[in-house]
DNA sequence: TTATGTTATGTTATATAATAACATGTTGGA
DNA sequence: TCCAACATGTTATTATATAACATAACATAA
């Protein structure tokens, strides 16, 4: 099964791209956000998602917790769970739960529900917007109240498929 | 937002059915699928599978344990994940990742790509066979070669919607 | 300014989920 | 009968996440 999918975002672990460029647009984004919200953008929060975007890649919490370590913060658990909490809740970063990780949100500030391709050989990981695809219409049955969705693809990239068609 | 779902399976949670009958026709598939495929339905994988079916709720794996001990079989960790294992990759069962917990499946024996809805407040889940939303149909960019894919729906089922219109 | 409530950061200990490594039993052919 | 494959069993450990509690930073009202 083979499909196009959507990838309108600034910057992706699956594309070359000028990250300091890309860095500072989604920091942009969080400091006006925070900004409007009046919600506190302290160094610990800034650091944790700044590890995130780092290369775009999901990070469990305890490899956070060992780069938070490495780079002078505090490093038990619970701090790594609370920024992260907040991140996610605030729609900065997304829980990957098929690899208990977590990944910087790529369209931040724009209303979406999120969805992830994941390619399984090199571990790279997209987040694509699921209106296309989500909710799923059909024609029976049950009426049921969407609150939230969590949408995993599991893959192989373009640059991984060796029996791709160029 | 609210979705009309497909619900073309024999029994769930969130019907009231008669469940001989349901556990039966399961059991039925199973059998008939490890006959034709020479697998070993064994009896501590029967009982999983029958503790799993019992009310077609998501159990963990640490409550099947509790369940295999209470009904006399061995409960180290190990027992519950390696059946588990092999009912999950025969098609069985599933494994919901957003709960750490596993499932009957309702469209056994038929090929279908699995997709849940969960009930917030009343914690009942049912399987939709996902065809119609899934793949995500879209106009640009990449290939992605899809194997599988894991969608979780949360949301408030019509029972526990006190604002439903009926 | 001090007092006070709130939010954020910090610690230790613990709960929950999953796997590694290895031993024993069972079964179905050569 | 012997062997190979598979299934079941055990103990110990790793990985993931939270509870419970203590302190610090910060805002703002008296
Ligand atoms: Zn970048
Ligand atoms: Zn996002
Ligand atoms: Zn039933
Ligand atoms: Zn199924």
């Amino acid at each position: 099964m083979k499909t196009k999918i959507n990838v309108n975002y600034i910057g992706s672990s699956f594309d070359r791209h000028n990250h300091e460029i890309c860095n500072e647009h989604y920091t942009n984004k969080m400091e006006k956000y925070c900004d409007e919200n009046s919600l506190k953008l302290t160094p610990l929060r800034r650091k944790v998602f700044e590890i995130l975007i780092r290369d775009h890649k999901p990070l469990g919490a305890y490899q956070i917790l060992a780069i938070l370590k490495k780079e002078g913060f505090a490093s038990s658990p619970p701090i790594a769970y609370r920024v992260l909490d907040f991140l996610v809740e605030k729609g900065f970063v997304h829980k990957i739960q098929g690899l208990n990780s977590f990944i910087a949100c790529s369209f931040a500030g724009c209303e979406h529900l999120p969805a992830f391709i994941i390619c399984r050989k090199c571990d790279n990981v997209a987040e694509i917007k699921s209106e296309n695809t989500f909710p799923p219409a059909s024609d029976t049955a049950l009426d049921f109240k969407i609150e939230e969705a969590m949408i995993e693809i599991l893959g192989i990239c373009p640059a991984c498929d060796v029996s791709r068609v160029i």
